[in-house]
DNA sequence: CGTGTGACGCGAG
DNA sequence: CCTCGCGCCACAC
């Protein structure tokens, strides 16, 4: 195709859209699945501007952090990754190495 | 077409 | 262990 029908930010968007219920990614997984593995500063930025359909809340930094400018705060985000079953500790979650999804 | 920026990552001290 | 600073890429203006 003349374009590409899928740029980075459409495979950064259904790549979230694919994180399951109760897993969490990390910018950087996010960013290198989609060919770019130091564009993770970009993820963040699609996911200001970018639908809050998608499950963003599932989008965590490499430390598995709660991200600052989710819509609602810290503990907003927090609140809706413990409602995924998620056990998450002053916005760290924990054993974020197991919640952590692999593809 | 050039500049600035950010919901980050990593190395070094 | 913690803190600091730079780099890096695509998108918005």
């Amino acid at each position: 195709m003349a374009s590409p029908a899928h740029t980075f930010r459409e495979v950064v968007y259904e790549l979230v859209a694919s994180i399951p219920y109760g897993r969490v990614m990390t910018y950087g997984d996010i960013a290198s699945l989609a060919g770019h593995p130091h564009a993770a500063r970009q993820v963040g930025g699609l996911a200001h501007f970018g639908p809050t359909e998608l499950p963003w809340h599932r989008v965590v930094n490499r430390h598995g952090q709660c991200a600052s400018g989710y819509h609602g705060g810290k503990a907003g985000h927090q609140a809706v990754l413990e409602t995924e079953g998620i056990v998450v500790k002053n916005f760290q979650i924990v054993d974020f190495d197991s919640r952590r999804w692999r593809p």
